[in-house]
DNA sequence: CAAAGAAGTGAACCATGTTTCACTTCTTTG
DNA sequence: CAAAGAAGTGAAACATGGTTCACTTCTTTG
């Protein structure tokens, strides 16, 4: 027994794991799938081809980390502004707005998580990723309902829909190519959509 | 000059390229894109794999048309239904319904024209095919605010928004391991998102 | 029916990009 | 510092699947 792994060993292999992901994250935010290789990835880690396999078995494993790395924070910023007390209808038009609003500013990378046509293996993670951000909105809808706030309904697939009308009235603002349009104006209208989307207000119960 | 091309044989050759569409489009019904590549798109249309070449350039060419024959009566379909007389929001849910009834009844093909994950090129084919429906909501809504009946906003907006939620929406359902929900309390919640998504009706205007 | 032009064949080719592996370098321990 | 176990290297192997091409077969025309 000549070797064992030290405190200081373990804290670099996972200080190099982080490397990874964070070069994966940055060369898909910077370039896009296209320039999101393994060998690219691992240049950018400062590390060997080789070597990355030792820290991920596998591209999908690697990616299904880099999209969990990508989204959370954003996640975690619309659980935030879901849980910001108020009725139900400006809960789900902050979360809309803050969604919206961030995917714009921090666009390649949100064109690459939402939109980026990607290698159907990629595309599974992805649309995994989207589940959460579904939650968010039927933990909203639930609420709603029970305050009396918005009708009875289906709040699984309400969430869905919003969560697929967020997405592809984005895609099109987000694509690299595309020219600017006026960024308050989509995400007001986005918020209105989704909003108005819930339904009247339902006449108070007795 | 000893050859030209007979009548009969530019007969047969169109065949022959509708044949190779044909084919394509039964294998992804069938099996997805996984079981839809090339040799075996040739070998189900009857010819060896070089042959299928002297009809289209490239695989991205193959399915730009596949996907033009599967969308094409659901469009056609789509515009029909737009099309009925009657006020916007009656407009808009018919296409709603006619849309998700279709989308769930040829489940396969529904799948892969819609949300199978794909390679990048044939997705990128994918994404232009939506396009038309979202044409036909603009449409409906740019009737609609003509007539106040709804609201002035971003048609294309709105368009989009409600092409990303069916699509969505019917993920889950459409996708081949889903288990049956009530289709018709899918469609008819679908359909209630989208007029609702709208807004109310507007003040009449003086 | 011979010549010419076109269509058809399918195994080989190639491009792309992931994964492996024989080898080197580093780290730890007795 | 020698031995042993790990981590790192990077070129080569491999996998996938679209595409090509030298050759064969078919069709037309004089």
């Amino acid at each position: 027994m000549a070797y064992r792994r030290t405190e200081t060993v373990v804290a670099r292999l996972a200080e190099t794991r982080e490397r990874i992901v964070t070069a994966a994250l940055k060369l898909v935010a910077k370039e896009g799938y296209g320039g999101a290789g393994i060998p690219a990835i691992a240049a950018e880690a400062g590390l060997s081809t080789g070597a990355l396999y030792r820290y991920f078995p596998s591209k999908a494993e690697l990616f299904d980390e880099v999209f969990r790395r990508g989204s959370q924070r954003e996640i975690d910023v619309c659980a935030a502004a879901a849980g910001q007390p108020g009725p139900a209808r400006q809960r789900l038009a902050r979360v809309v707005e803050v969604f919206a609003r961030r995917a714009l500013k921090g666009r390649r990378l949100a064109y690459a998580l939402l939109a980026e046509p990607v290698d159907p293996l990629i595309e599974a993670e992805r649309l995994r990723y989207r589940l959460p951000y579904r939650d968010i909105f039927v933990g909203i809808i639930e609420d709603g309902m029970r305050a009396g706030e918005i009708a009875e309904q289906d709040a699984l697939l309400t969430a869905s829909a919003i969560v697929g009308a967020l997405n592809e009235a984005l895609i099109g603002p987000l694509a690299p190519q595309a020219k600017k349009t006026d960024q308050e104006k989509l995400i007001n209208g986005l918020a209105l959509f989704c909003v108005q989307a819930l339904g009247p207000m339902p006449p108070r119960k007795i």
